[in-house]
DNA sequence: GGGACACTTCGGCGCCGGCCGAAACGTGCG
DNA sequence: CGCACGTTTCGGCCGGCGCCGAAGTGTCCC
């Protein structure tokens, strides 16, 4: 991969002069994200669910073996956790940090230009803009009017940074959505929307009220991706509580 | 690099069937990290500042003629920008964006042991983990006691999130400080030390108060890297406006 | 026990990309 | 004007990696 720097040739000596130590791990990390094969992976991994290693073989149109060795090296990196159930093997995203560093680079990749070729193509295209998962929160129109209602009410502030306020922190109890405050993840975190380009809720917080909201009923999951449709229940509870229209989706 | 996918053989055809368009776009930025030069030059970039090619190449070890290159790909796929000053090529990190990204990238590196063989590496080892620059904004000890001074303060506020309160915002008005609002930047963000394992001031106010810290003699640049000591000047400043002793930094 | 199935291991292939040195290019300086 | 120096271009070398198919391993189910 990348190790041709300390060559037979000449340079063998001198390369400890200032190089950082960091480099050979931020290359090796790098380098589990630069296959095309595995970003497909990953991309695919982020709808939060654990998928079968024959899958993802489907997914991203290799052979079985090839997706195997994948596999190893995402698993040894760090990257994904597996859990072996008889003769399957599931993988998942290691954690909500990883899932989170993919975000970030799928974010900084450019304008990323693709237009749908095909009318089923375009069809889901536009039910994932209009509400999705984003690993284990909500995103898309959705998750952008959810963020948006929240900081209008003075639950959430986005001028000064990205937190929950007193009266967030109350309104999540009220609503009956606990908040585990125990664990390092930030209770708030703002995630970058690929498709709106607009910060939304991450985090413990949109970690629960996403999980609240499939629990609750309000929401319920399109086919087998991340794609994801309101309930006429879940359009009467949120604008209850939040005066979030179905208008505002569309 | 990446694109054995759409192989000659058999495959040919039904590769287009889920994965996701973004995949190579993911890979492609993901490629341009995964080399330990190229890595070896983000992070020797990292410290804000725009370095020759020719400085990069000493500093990574190759020939001027393989950084060249290495040049062309990272300006290319905009994670630097470059400056062309007569017969030199200044490069540097493309924005704040791409300094976060790296920094993410690096954060995300398994605990990364790395013990310094010399009393010169130790010596300078020391000075970084008490205080450095890290992009546009202070990091190390002295940025983490900046940033808890701030929290106890309650002119940040990390329990919810992280963000400014509007105390915090008043107290960088009263100290002098502007705060460009008008960018899309968070105005305050968590960026993870790597020595530390802790979250610091990032974000517009980060930056600011990093420079701040500098036109005000508070601090100065120690050698020709990233380490930083604060001078007498800055004790007196940081003792009077945040309570900082030196002692924190010890 | 035996067959179906999911996954892994192995060998072989092709190509990409990093490396270098030599030569070309362009700027600045004496 | 000519030399020095920083940078770039070019050719050539070589190793690693992603791909496949076939064979091997382990599990489930009949």
């Amino acid at each position: 991969m990348t190790s041709r720097a300390n060559r037979t040739t000449g340079a063998a000596g001198r390369t400890g002069g200032g190089r950082d130590p960091r480099a050979p791990g931020l290359a090796a990390l790098a380098a589990l994200v630069a296959d095309e094969t595995r970003a497909a992976c990953l991309l695919a991994l982020l709808d939060g669910r654990a998928w079968t290693a024959g899958e993802l073989a489907r997914h991203a149109g290799v052979a079985a073996s090839t997706l195997s060795e994948h596999l190893g090296r995402l698993v040894g990196g760090g990257l994904l956790a597996e859990e072996r159930q008889g003769r399957h093997r599931y993988v998942r995203l290691a954690d909500a940090r990883t899932a989170q560093l993919v975000e970030d680079l799928v974010a900084q990749v450019a304008p990323a230009e693709h237009r749908p070729r095909t009318l089923r193509e375009a069809g889901a295209a536009s039910a994932m803009a209009r509400a999705r998962t984003c690993y284990d929160h909500l995103a898309g129109r959705l998750g952008i009017a959810l963020t948006d209602a929240l900081t209008a009410r003075g639950l959430l502030r986005q001028d000064t940074g990205f937190a929950l306020t007193d009266a967030g922190v109350a309104w999540f109890g009220a609503a009956g959505i606990g908040l585990d405050r125990t664990g390092r993840r930030p209770l708030a975190r703002a995630c970058l929307d690929w498709t709106e380009r607009r910060p939304h809720l991450a985090g413990v917080s949109g970690a629960a009220l996403c999980r609240h909201a499939f629990d609750a009923g309000w929401c319920v999951r399109i086919g087998t991706r991340r794609a994801v449709r309101l309930t006429p229940a879940g359009e009467r509870a949120l604008s209850e509580l939040l005066g979030v229209t179905a208008e505002t989706l569309e």
